[in-house]
This record gives C-alpha cells, structure tokens and sequence, in this order.
DNA sequence: AATGAATGAGTGTTCATTCAT
DNA sequence: AATGAATGAACACTCATTCAT
C-alpha cells in the first residue's frame, strides 16, 4: 500500500501503531453526519472541493491544503471531519458508485426494437460517463496500484455487466442473438468496449463525433450479437438472424 | 551546512503535472553507449532492473535505490549512465513499443479465411500483450495524469489502430463487412475492445478461458463487422453478408 | 492504536504499512558501520549530538532536526544513518549498558574487609551513575510508557542485582550475614536504595556530601545485613555478628 | 480564514521544558467552585475522567478528547471548567498529596517494639503506595523533565522524610540506633529505598511476595539502623546493640 | 567507472485551545 | 451551562539528485 511522506506517526500507548487499518473496506458505507447547520455545510465544502482536486491534480498530487484552501476552511477543520486523505475519497466513491448504479438501473426505456434499447443504453452510458469521466479514470489509474481500488473499479463495472449479460442471454433464447456466444466474456468484452471508449473520449480528449459513435457503438454492439442493422441503423428486416 | 544541491524541486500540479521534463521527447532514439564491456554490463543491468523493479512498484513509486540495489550497483552509478528516473523509463520505451510495432507488423499470416485471419490477429495481440501487460500497464496509468505519456500511450495505439482500420476499410470494399460503418471508429472501438480485455485478464488478474476468449473476441469482432460465423467458428457461407 | 503527530508515512507496495516492527528488540546489537571516513565520522558526529540533545532535552522533546542541527550535518543525513528517533537511542543504549555492565563487572579490588569491599563497590556505582545520570534518568522515564523500555530498564538492573544477590548470599554461608535476609529481595532493595539515591542526588539535584554519602550508603547496606560497624566505618571487631 | 486563536504556540526546549506555565504554583490550593449541582457534578466526573486518563495513558499522551469522552461531556466544557490540561493536573494533586500526607500523619500506632512500629510504618506505605501507583508513577515521570515537578515529588516526599529523620534520630538518643549515622541522609536513603521498591513492584510490575516483602523492608531498615532481630523478626534481645 | 555521503524541500496528521451558537 | 466547529503550528520521514573521493 502506497509509500507516504511525511512524519512517523507519534506512538503512543503500547500498542504497535497502524497507519491505515488496511482491512476496512474503501466503500464504508455510512459517513457520520455533523449535528450542526454550520458543520454540515462546511463538510459538504470540503468533499466538493475534493472531488475537484482529485478530478484535476489526481488523489496522489492532490493536497490536503489544496482541499482546505478550495474548500475556504483552515487546515485543520479537514479532520475534523475525516480521517485521512482516503477517507473522502471513500465518500465521493460512495456516492458516485450510487449514481451510476442508480444509472445503471433507470429504465432504459422498453418501448422501441432491441436496437433501439441498445442505442439507448449505449446513449445513457456515455451521458453518465462523460460527467464522471475524470473521477472513473481516477479509480482507474488508482486501481493499477492499489488492490483496494482494483476491486472497487471491478464491483463498479458488476452490475453494467450483469446487466448485459442478462441482455444477451435475453436475446439468445429469443432467437435473435448468435447462440454461439460465451455471454458472459462477451459481456464482459463489449462492456469493456464502450468503458474503454469513453475513457478515450472523455478523459483522453480523443475526439469523436457524438452521431457516429453512437450509431457506430451500437451497430457494432448489435452486429456482434448477430443482429443485423441497415442503413439507418435499424433492424434489417430483409436480413434477418 | 547548506549546499545548493538538495532534492529536486518535488513537481507539482502548477508546474505541468508531468512525470518528466515536459519538453523532452519521450523516445529519445539513441542512448549514449558505454564505450568499455563493464560499462555496457552496468547500463544493461540498471535498464533490467528498473524494468522489473517498476513493473513490481510502478513507477512513481520505484525509487532510484530499488534499482541500482536490485542491479547490484552502487547508488551513484545510476546517475552516471541516465539523467534522471524518467529517462530509464524512455530506453525502455523505446525498446518495447518496437518491439510491440513489430508485433503488429508481423504477418499475420495471409493464408486462410477473412475470419481465420482475424483470429489470427487476435491470438497474436494477446501473445504480445500477456508478455508486456504489467509495462503497458504502466503506461496506461502514467497516461493518466501525464500528457507525454498519453501521447505515447496514443503512440503505441497507432499502428494497430491503422492496421485495423484499412483491414476493415479493405473488407467494406470487397463487400465483405458492413458498408454503414465508419471504418476509423470501429477500429478504435473494436481495438479498444481487446486492449481493455487483456488488460483486465493479464494484469488485473479477472479470469477468462483462453480458448473462449478467443473465440468470442474472433466472433465479436467479425460479427460486428457484419460477417457471419457458424458454430464452429468458420465464415458462415450458408449466411452471406 | 497508535496516535501520530506529522504525517502519514507514505504507503508503499501493497503491504501493510507499519510504523514500527514493535518486535524488535531495543538492542538491536550490532550496527552498520559506515565505508568510508567521512562517513564513519558524520555517524559518530550524529550519535554523539543525539545523546547530548536527548540529555537535554529528553527523548520525546528531541526533535531530528536539533540533532543534525547540532552534529553540522543536513537533516537529511540522519536518515542515512539511521532508520529513525528510536534507532539512535538503540545506539546509545547499546553502549552506555555496556560500559555499565562492565563497570559493574570490573573488580572491586577484592582486598581489605568485606566492608571495604562493599564501600568500594559504592563507590564505583556513584562514579558511574555521576557520568551517565542524564541517560538513565532518560531510561527511567521512558520506562514509565514504554514496555520496551521498561524492559530496558530492567535488564540493566539485571547484572548489578545478581552481583549484590550472589554477594549477600556468600555473606550468609560465610556466617558474616543476617541468615534470616530473604537475598534476592534484600539485593533488589538495597540495589533499587542506591540506585534511587543517585538519581535524586545527580540528576534531581538534591544536595548530598560526597564523604557523607559513601559512608552513610555503606554503613546501612553492611548493618543492614547484619555487619556491625565501629565509629570509624570499619568491621567492629567488638561486636561481631 | 485565519483567526488569531489558532493552536497552543506548542512548548519547545527554549521555553522553559516545562509541562506547564512555569510560574503558576502547581498547588493552587482552592479550585472554583460551580455554582450549580450539575456544574459540579460536570466538573467532578472531568477530574474523575482527568485521573484515569492520566493514569492510563500518561499525562502527555492524554488528550482533552480523552478526558472529555470518558466523562461523557462534550469537548468543549472541559474549557468551561479548567484553564488547561495542566490545571485538572493541579487539582488531581492538590487532592492525592493531601490523602498521601495524611496517610503519612496517621499514627503507625505507638504500641509494640521499635521494630513493631517500623512494620507497621512500612506496612502502612505499602497500602497506600500500592493504591496510588500510577499516580505517583506519574509524578515522577513529569519530574524527569519539569522542575515543577521535580518539587512537587519531593514536596510529596517531604513529610516522609522528615517523620523518618525524626524516628531516627529519636532512637539515636535512646541509644537504640547507630549513633554514627546521618540521620538525615540516612532517612532519605531508607526512605527512596521503600519508594523505589513500590514503584517496581505496583508500577513496574516485578513480582514479590508481600510477607517476604515486609519483613526484609523491615528488617534491613532496623538493621541498618543498628537494631538486631532474631529468626522471627523481632528485636533480638539477646544481642542488644 | 564506481562509490556512497550529503542535501533539504515537501506533506499528512495531531491536538491544545478558542469561540460562535 | 453546554456544544462542537474552527484554528494552524509543529514534526518525522522520504527521496531525487549532486558531488567529493
């Protein structure tokens, strides 16, 4: 677990010291609430300016004094609200998992051909992502380092996943996707596909046009499952599975 | 007491929140060659151990004295053979995106089917990549918070990228693959797709079965170009495009 | 769990960071001696600094920074030589329990009477208790917090215990000694006598004369076990056990 | 941002190495008294609270924090009742010094031999040394580095001293004691003999059995006065001194 | 070519104390 | 009387880099 400036933690008591309880999971859950209006709102201060000091300078760079400072605070009232610098960074991740679990969730409108629930999912993902681009790429660059974090991206992507294994298996026992699919490596795969590509996009700043990635998104998604598309990206009746 | 040596000017987010010299070309090309047998030994040895060392630590994390002690070299010789950390991390770029261009250059062997060949590809790409995970992991995570190694990380993604898209290019002419596609695109979705797959299978650890991975990679990909395959993974001549 | 000021040692690796081993032994034996001169020279600069900035000041009011301040050197070069605070006291400890260990060893001159001989023993230990009281008053006090050193403290006494216990008890088979004296009692409270009455007179301050002291220490320690003394601090013949 | 109240100017060796505002007496006699039933029962379970603290964690390592939360009030009263964490030290004093002053008062009972007299002087420290361990233990941890300390343990001392030099002298004049002892170093030797002896065995932990105890204290104290005792420890009457 | 000693800025965390409510 | 939010100086320890030998 990550090296640390700084200095040696006082002893105290008898007991052999630890710097970070190491077993608690990173996603704790429940975060105590300050009793007064006051506490309340410079809290809500400092985890808003630390989601934006993480976003911009990454967790490692980000600096305890770069949250007070944003958050207008001194520099001690940071904890008196959390333990450490992974503390908020286990309350943002609590909630942004929320939401996009949440996302995940939302109806992705059940009206419409199967293309049109892909395309739509495909669009309801790339409106979630592009808002959460630079916090996801965070998990992401934390998770290549730190255990605790590979697991947190990988539960993240769980449910999407699920989601579209389901799918799969949906349409392969309708008949119409290719029953000689593994559904969940291809799953896993195309989940893979689209996360990887808004990461490109979102964070990386490569540049796509918003009409062509999701028409391409979602014909290719469709296409692999066996489904066939015409030209207007539309189930095509004349060629069917 | 006090030199006017000390410790390097620790970056930070002002300054370009840069692994390295912001100016600077990251593959530098030619490395300066220790004109004596023990010199070429103890640069070798240093560009070994900091391979390892920062697949093990990554490389924020890797410090000068983990290399020069796991190459058996005193502290200071490092410095005689590279400028800074930053510039070992150069020669072993250099060495392994040749190395991986070269992989991509390869003949995939021409032989076969549309599909045999895709296939061949991919049991090319994961060969390569399982070897080379944990390094371009680290690429990946620089990339993250570095713009130098993002641009290298795009770098790298070029070639396969390019060979990708005339592939597909090629297969839409000889009427082959899907027309409507944007051949670009796809290819970056469709490349995206495998590097996110061996990344997460060989360095994240998730588990997949190599024949299965194979072959839904195969069928994802050349289904959704609009080729069919039949059960055992041949083009489906019975399903035309 | 301990409790720190500074702060957090940066975390490394995936291990579980942990500030100190708490295993190890305060004595930890041997050290590294530095290659060179110079270096042999800065370390023994450092250690020599540590023990008069502890003196002073106490262990936990010490701070590095008054150390290297005080040996010339940078900050830095504290942490070249040493793994931390708690390692130079290890020194230090090291060699000022071994000159005691061997000042309690060291003969007593085994001429004269055995009052002689217990008055010389006196001696010695207020010779060696004036030169080191401000490193056992330090022993002492971190004796109160820290089991480690309370150990330390402890087996320091160790040598000096055996020696009075195994004294007293010749003294009783040789008939000269009270036979009714439980030895190893007597010898912790007659050692724990002594021992109590330098600090208070070397490091507490309180006045004593130095002819006064041997004697009064010598008369009470020989009557105590049933010696009989003359006016002149000398066996009383007349008055045999 | 910046209020001028900010944290303690944290004391420092320049500063007097005091744990506390050096002029202040540490007796400060009469503490204020709250005016209502609930002040004072705050304001008693705080120094209840302050006691236990201390004596478990030692007074530096103690945190208001601590004190506060045992005593179930908030943070901020412990302030409302005390000036610092100094002055709920003074009053713990002012109490404790006073029950080990009158304990040291307490008829030892006239009755029985000098040697009766001296057990049960001994016997009466015990209890009493026994029941204030930590606390005495703790004095004279903070009288390693602050002379008001220092004086406040040898203030506590006083009495002792003075009750032992008196007893000695007495029997000196009855011609019972050794005439050629300094009664005073005597009684401070005999004295630091039996403190030293209790802090090792209720602070430090050494084990002894308290029949041997009181008898070897006994009979090493009346011997090194010059008294003889027989087998069961009582004045030899057949070797008078 | 090689060694290893020296430099010193940088940062997370603690906690006594103050003060607004 | 009570609450708990806010303040900020202090310090151990790290490590890339330089340089004398």
């Amino acid at each position: 677990m990550a090296r640390s400036t700084g200095s040696a933690p006082r002893r105290r008591r008898s007991d052999p010291p630890s710097v970070r309880p190491a077993e608690e999971p990173i996603l704790s859950g429940v975060a105590t609430v300050p009793s007064t209006t006051r506490g309340r709102r410079t809290r809500a201060a400092l985890i808003t300016a630390a989601r934006e000091v993480f976003e911009e300078l990454g967790f490692r760079d980000a600096r305890i004094s770069d949250i007070s400072a944003r958050a207008g605070t001194s520099y001690g009232v940071f904890y008196h609200y959390f333990d450490s610098k992974e503390s908020v960074l286990d309350e943002l991740f609590t909630s942004v998992t929320g939401e996009m679990y949440n996302a995940s969730q939302a109806k992705a409108g059940s009206g419409g051909t199967v293309v049109d629930r892909i395309r739509a999912s495909n669009r309801q993902y790339l409106t979630v992502a592009a808002r959460n681009a630079r916090l996801i790429a965070m998990i992401e660059e934390l998770a290549y380092r730190d255990p605790q974090f590979r697991e947190l991206k990988l539960r993240i992507r769980e449910p999407f996943l699920r989601r579209n294994e389901a799918g799969i298996r949906r349409l392969q026992e309708q008949g119409l996707a290719d029953p000689h699919l593994d559904a969940g490596t291809a799953a896993s795969m195309l989940g893979g596909m689209i996360e990887h590509f808004t990461l490109l996009w979102f964070f990386h700043g490569v540049e796509y046009d918003e009409a062509v990635a999701v028409e391409t998104l979602t014909r290719l998604w469709a296409q692999s499952l066996g489904l066939r598309l015409d030209a207007s990206g539309q189930l095509d009746s004349a060629n069917p599975v």
